[in-house]
DNA sequence: CGCTTATTCAACCATCTGGTTGACGATCCG
DNA sequence: CGGATCGTCAACCAGATGGTTGAATAAGCG
């Protein structure tokens, strides 16, 4: 029911998205430069960073002209943990898992 | 560029098909009892159902008139693994997380 | 055989998605 | 000031998504 993690997989679901955040991983960046080896439009890369920053899976900063994108781990610990949480109990503590879920509010 | 990265973060990103998933944790179950908790047509849960099938997320059996859904976890474990490899080398080695992409042929 | 249960199919609908192009606002620079 | 660069906005488009309903298929049961 956590709107926040369904954009946060909304958001990795997209090949171009998961590349946007590859590159953002060697260091932060501007939205022409991310923009730069995709072969779209810079809007389209633009819409893509917005989907991300929505996510939470980054954060954009504007100086000057220039606006900055950068990762943002949370959202994606986020995620992460929903899914550990989801192997972790397999086939051992339903009930465990159940309140896990309530805990973290990832249902 | 792997699709079926593409589809597993797709189909997780619907509450409906996570709520699913928990379902399946417990057991293996049948299409109708799936159904069941939630306040939507058969049909419609039988589309999610789908979904999370061709996402690799579960299998479907047909004995007799009913078809068992049951949870697969390989396609949730390969989501988990390129989230994990992200966060694994952020701030650390770019290099070697580039070539733990063309690896794992997740990017 | 005929009824009931299990599940999908087909058509339809509203909304979202991922892309385009062109215009626009903002900022830096000579 | 005037021009170039950075980035978003707006309108548009084709196709996917998440839901509905009603009919169809398939299998078990008396």
């Amino acid at each position: 029911m956590d709107p926040t993690l369904d954009r946060t997989f909304a958001a990795l679901a997209d090949p171009t998205r998961r590349a946007i955040l590859s590159l953002l991983l060697e260091d932060d960046m501007a939205v022409t430069d991310v923009a730069e080896p995709f072969e779209m439009s810079l809007a389209a890369v633009s819409k893509h960073l917005m989907i991300l920053s929505r996510a939470g899976l980054i954060s954009q900063e504007k100086r000057g002209r220039v606006k900055w994108c950068k990762l943002e781990p949370d959202a994606m610990r986020a995620a992460s943990t929903w899914m550990k949480g989801f192997g972790q109990f397999k086939e051992l503590d339903f009930d465990a898992f159940e309140r896990f879920l309530e805990e973290e509010d990832l249902s």
